[in-house]
DNA sequence: GCGTTATCCTTCGTATACAAACCAAGTTAG
DNA sequence: CTAACTTGGTTTGTATACGAAGGATAACGC
């Protein structure tokens, strides 16, 4: 990712972006083994929190867009990492559920998360990575 | 943008996800008025820091791929905020250099810039800005 | 009940990201 | 000098993001 120019003004917009950028790569390689995007392991993480959550809610937790979540959830039932079921209350609720195949790697991908987590932020002292999440905490 | 839920785990790459989201956004509602997306404004700002840069060294500066800068470039030369040139000692390299209708908003688009980075850090105080910032690069 | 609204989700259009394949123009080794 | 390699850009394919419009299903009011 090589280091910022120190011409490129004072932007923090600009560093949060080549800060995710860096987070979301380093993220990215440690899953291409497991045919897995980022955003399709942000949801299987979703789902272990909460079974059986409708896909509103679940863009909610993530803080996703539905359009967006609307193609994930696509490509997670193609590939069986999850089931959807209509709602027999509510026809127009889908309820999501993880695969068997999801289940047989749920710590092995949490895992992989932790230590992408930990690598991330290697180069910072204990209470700098304290900080750095209240931070990023405070900002959203 | 709402509040992050607190069963979403401890996940440094999931908070920077979603700040970076919430700048973009913010930023992004800014520039409609001017027809300008994130990238584009940002190539432009690289090129009044240096104009008649190669495409090659703005993605450096940038930190963009080059399979990313291309379309940006395309379309900022669609809506004539940049010329290309063929340099003539390289028939590879393409240098850059922004028109007069980017030059009449010059001030106008940085003043936007900065102003979009107070509004997103307005919650801090002084002492967590510079932190933040320093946390950021250190990252990168 | 039945039309008006609200809700859930999908689809469409545009703009990133970025790997990979490709072409063109230079450079270099033998 | 020519083959091999390197470098600068474009193109293609897949996966986000997200506004906007659309279809299906409920819920509500009178």
């Amino acid at each position: 990712m090589s280091q910022i120019n120190p011409n490129i003004p004072d932007c923090t917009i600009f560093l949060l972006a080549k800060a995710y950028q860096k987070a979301h790569g380093q993220f990215k390689a440690k899953l291409r083994p497991y045919n897995l995007t980022n955003l399709q392991h942000l949801v299987l993480e979703g789902l272990w929190l909460e079974e059986g959550v409708t896909a509103a809610d679940l863009g909610k937790l993530l803080i996703m867009d539905k359009a967006t979540i609307s193609g994930v959830l696509d490509r997670l039932l193609d590939s069986e990492w999850i089931r959807k079921e209509t709602d027999p209350e509510d026809g127009r609720v889908l309820r999501l559920y993880t695969t068997k195949k999801a289940a047989a790697l749920k710590e092995e991908l949490i895992a992989l998360r932790v230590s992408a987590n930990e690598e991330l932020l290697s180069s910072f002292s204990h209470e700098e990575q304290v900080l750095f999440k209240r931070l990023l905490r405070d900002l959203a």
